[in-house]
DNA sequence: GTAACTGCAAACGCTTTGCACTCCC
DNA sequence: GGGAGTGCAAAGCGTTTGCAGTTAC
């Protein structure tokens, strides 16, 4: 998703671009390893000194109104930002806390058939893998 | 899980059995909807009136320690405790917050094929389904 | 011009910690 | 008797809220 399209999504829902949230969407949109508030925080404290924790929480969550990513609440009370909406799984590596998405077909099957079995109107998911990364080994 | 057997597993890890672990142990190991930290003491306040939170936590952690529960964090900050260490689904009601689990072969045989994809030699998964319950439609 | 947004600081809620007292073994 | 466990209260930490000042449109 290119700033054009970001700006245009806002407008559109009648939301005002600001230079924080291009900055807060970018960023969070361009990671893959589902970074906490905190660290966009520190990120963005470079370019923009002045920018807020405040600011990024609500940024956040107007994110996840849009649809834009989904937040993923940890046992240590951490939530974790994660800019892939589709099917995968949550590669968690429980050393350093580094997330990354798996995505297979599997996983699509998988849900299918659980959605088939069940009934259910499914309103979203998570999968979570738990492991020690080859870095941590 | 009897008594029996909670109070020789304490003893084999070298752990003193106390009235308010073994309250803690039994309701949680015995509740299906995965209760918070506060419902517990809420319920064991009626017949352990000095119970406290930290002893509920302490013995939270230690129950996870021991395998006996899995803790699960959501976005809202919450942590549920959830005494099925077997492989299932997490299904989630968005409104009233219940959580029940889902069983079924198509769980184990998801994850054996992505342990097989990925190699991946596993510390632990989470399988959850966000939707709307009966009650709450 | 004005309604929405930002930044700051205070408040909030859940969890953890420290410590004196208690109780299991 | 001694050390682990409890209960209480304070501290901690990530997140939310309120509000005055600022900015997009």
């Amino acid at each position: 998703m290119d700033d054009e399209e970001l700006i245009n999504l806002f407008r559109d829902k009648g939301f005002k671009v600001t230079v924080q949230r291009l900055a807060v969407c970018k960023y969070v949109l361009a990671r893959e390893d589902h970074p906490s508030a905190d660290q966009i925080y520190q990120a963005l404290k470079i370019d923009y000194p002045t920018i807020s924790l405040g600011t990024i929480y609500k940024t956040l969550h107007l994110m996840e109104d849009l649809n834009l990513i989904q937040e993923l609440g940890f046992k240590d009370g951490t939530i974790r930002y994660d800019p892939d909406m589709e099917l995968h799984i949550n590669m968690v590596c429980l050393k350093c806390g580094k997330i990354y998405d798996y995505k297979a077909d599997d996983v699509k099957e998988f849900w299918n058939t659980i959605i088939l079995d069940t009934g259910i109107e499914p309103k979203g998911q998570r999968v979570d893998l738990y492991y020690v990364c080859d870095d941590c080994q």
